[in-house]
DNA sequence: CATCATCGTTAGATAAGTCTAACAAGATCT
DNA sequence: AGATCTTGTTAGACTTATCTAACGATGATG
């Protein structure tokens, strides 16, 4: 429901960014958010919510009448995904590369959330994009020190010899979104975008291995629109084809 | 100066754990910590700092009488260079293995290390040890997305092929530090002790490729006193044949 | 010795985020 | 309709960390 904007991030406080995220949750998952409902999700009292709702309308970010529907601004959801984006970007990291298990990666990510660098999170994707490419890494890693404590094991034996994925051209089923068709649907594999663009695509959700689907897309000059993590959003065919996915062939 | 304890850490704010960081620092540096430089070095007024020391000797934290002079206790120390530890690590990760600038590293670093569990440190120490033996791994990455962005050149090719060090048997000057002699030094490269054994040492800033001095060690059951990352440390026997090191040879 | 500069402390204010308790507004059920 | 239950809001208090401004103490200098 957002077009990909130059609105510059306003600075949040962690709390605020938490309301945020776990309105765009609750929206996303049932449709409405209620007072209630975020008290209970981030474990606070419903007056302490009702206030934060207060300065979050305040500031813009929240559509907002006392005791009425609540929902996200534009410039609210961009800054709830900018959030997720960030958690579910280091719950990966704690997840499959280290081999935590989903609870504790998740409480790790929610603590870390708030505080990723765009420029921390843009080199956490390049690594994830570069797994994607060469997974035998992670493999040779969870086989070893993540796992069991043998100690006396040594993981590059079995890491160096077979790559499987690196051998196929990557290349070869590599295509950028812009050129799919509508109902096709596909999983990222490379940003080849940089600077504030690149950015700005993360921010929207757009990381390694997430699986996008086109519902609309024009000819020319037209949008293109596309479903990630359940969030649907306008592109523009230049930022359209710096995304790049592999198809399920 | 610190025997190894089973002190359960107590759980601090944030701030109050920059204050002991700073303190420790300071004190590493110049040999004392005064109110001033602390103020200066946490870019807040010296009136903050005044309150912080006096909360912080309530807690046991520091020994501080009201002008005098500023040190930190046994358990002040403890925390400290646990906190300090994560740092390290956390910069590491972030400048040798994501590939971003000290600087850079070291603030997303001073930003998350007081959020980092001790499993996800844990982790993050396998990992380390895991590329401490197999260091193509890194390399590979660090040609390829961390650096530029060709987008197409492909890191796998250069990142399989040859791994230097893993075909040299690492058990083979591989020793524990309870073996080493005064004046020997030499650098980590596991911690093969597991728990809340592993967690102490970790804790005491004994990560994989950091360096070790021994400085005194006695037969059967006298402590091993070491430096490490400019502090000196108590272990007992048991628990260091469970560090294991390199020496260069 | 008197003065002045530096350093540290105290008092009082502010801001953010939380709580409890009381209250108000709807919704539901006889 | 009236009683009651659920939901949300407001008022007031507390905690932590910070600030400014004034004050006190220590030590150096003319």
């Amino acid at each position: 429901m957002m077009l990909a904007t130059n609105a510059p991030p306003v600075p949040m406080s962690e709390p605020l960014e938490d309301y945020l995220e776990t309105i765009y949750l609750l929206v996303q998952e049932h449709g409405f958010a209620r007072v209630k409902d975020i008290a209970k999700a981030r474990d606070v009292k419903a007056a302490t919510v009702s206030i934060a709702l207060r300065k979050l309308a305040e500031a813009q970010l929240v559509n907002y009448v006392r005791r009425e529907y609540i929902g996200l601004t534009e410039k609210g959801e961009q800054a709830a995904r900018r959030v997720l984006t960030r958690h579910r970007l280091l719950t990966r990291f704690f997840e499959e590369v280290l081999g935590m298990s989903a609870h504790a990666a998740g409480e790790q990510a929610c603590a870390m959330e708030h505080v990723l660098t765009d420029e921390a999170m843009d080199r956490m994707v390049r690594f994830f994009e570069f797994l994607g490419t060469c997974p035998s890494v992670v493999t040779a890693f969870g086989q070893c020190p993540a796992g069991s404590r043998p100690g006396d094991e040594h993981p590059c034996g079995a890491a160096s010899p077979e790559c499987a994925r690196c051998s196929l051209n990557p290349q070869e089923r590599s295509m950028s979104i812009a050129s799919m068709k509508p109902g096709q649907s596909a999983v990222v594999t490379q940003i080849t975008a940089t600077g504030a663009l690149r950015q700005r695509l993360l921010d929207m959700g757009i990381l390694p291995e997430t699986s996008i689907d086109v519902e609309r897309s024009g000819p020319g000059g037209h949008p293109l629109w596309i479903r990630c993590q359940g969030a649907r959003l306008a592109l523009r065919r230049a930022e359209a084809s710096n995304i790049l996915v592999r198809r399920p062939s």
